[in-house]
DNA sequence: AGATGCATGTAAATAGTTACATGATTCA
DNA sequence: TGAATCATGTAACTATTTACATGCATCT
């Protein structure tokens, strides 16, 4: 892959698993393909360089899969705002879950026509499988949304104690 | 509430939220007491110190609520890993799906408990809706890792194409 | 010919982690 | 009295974002 198109898989159906900008992207592949984990694969019009992984760059990959325990914090901004919604009129709260809603809704009919396409390869179906996730993710976000915005309308934030 | 507070608060129940190491809380509770967002409300033993909400913070939480647009983007090691598993064996990948299967599970069972605790006061109630996207969001994990370790286990990723 | 999207790069600033550092209180 | 936990702080490093910068290719 290239510089180009991992910015746009991570703005894209990665954006609920991992985000990089184009800025952190570029300086990252000139790392890895100075340590050997990557290789220039193919190159195209407009200075276009792909690259894949080497032999090296799979060790490295699996020694951390296996060596290393995985960091299960989340950062989820949009769930932040919510520990707030407190301090907005109840109105302008039930407004911010809409759009969370309509949001997710949006997302989880993207992703259902992207998973519709068979994945070949190894790599491609672990894709799938993370894909899977993404929209169950997007589908929960969605109910909670509706969910939430309906207890809120109902004054659950107002209503004094 | 005190930094210590809030650290254990990142690291526990708002993990699945935003998280931050004492590292960060510290220095940020001195830029926000600076700025006039917080007031130190007691002192304790130990240095103990907390600190509540001013008028000016509670504007500027209201000012960022409405005036920006949420950052939806995710980030969620756990998941990244996914994508790799294929370079695993399959009794790895299955292993690792099952750890963390076990992990969600165990941040469900004590999540409900929390969950069982009646909110006084409107902060805490926008605390027991976003406890309880929690609550979604780690069943929705656990049910997703059962998912996708039978299908690993039923030779999904190996199986050549 | 002009707009849009493809494609890459870097510098400066901010955010966040890891490691180092210290000391008080409580409980066994 | 020794261990665990409470409690705070800072320095160095790494990660990430924002803004600046450039130019080619394609389509209308």
């Amino acid at each position: 892959m290239s510089g180009y198109e991992l910015a746009k898989l991570f703005d894209g159906e990665l954006r609920n698993v991992w985000t990089a900008k184009h800025s952190q992207i570029y300086p990252e592949l000139a790392r890895l393909l100075d340590d050997g984990l990557i290789r220039q694969s193919a190159s195209g019009p407009r200075r276009r360089r792909t690259y894949s992984i080497t032999a090296a760059g799979k060790a490295a990959l699996r020694a951390w899969l296996i060596e290393s325990e995985p960091d299960r914090s989340y950062r989820h901004e949009a769930m932040l705002r919510v520990l707030f919604l407190w301090l907005l009129e109840p109105g302008q709260a039930e407004a911010y879950l809409r759009q969370e809603e309509e949001f997710h809704r949006a997302q989880l009919a993207v992703l259902k026509e992207v998973q519709r396409i068979r994945p070949s390869g190894p790599a491609q179906r672990a894709q799938h499988l993370a894909r899977e996730w993404g929209l169950r993710l997007e589908k929960a976000l969605a109910d909670w949304s509706a969910w939430a915005r309906k207890r809120i309308a109902d004054g659950y934030l107002d209503s004094p104690d």
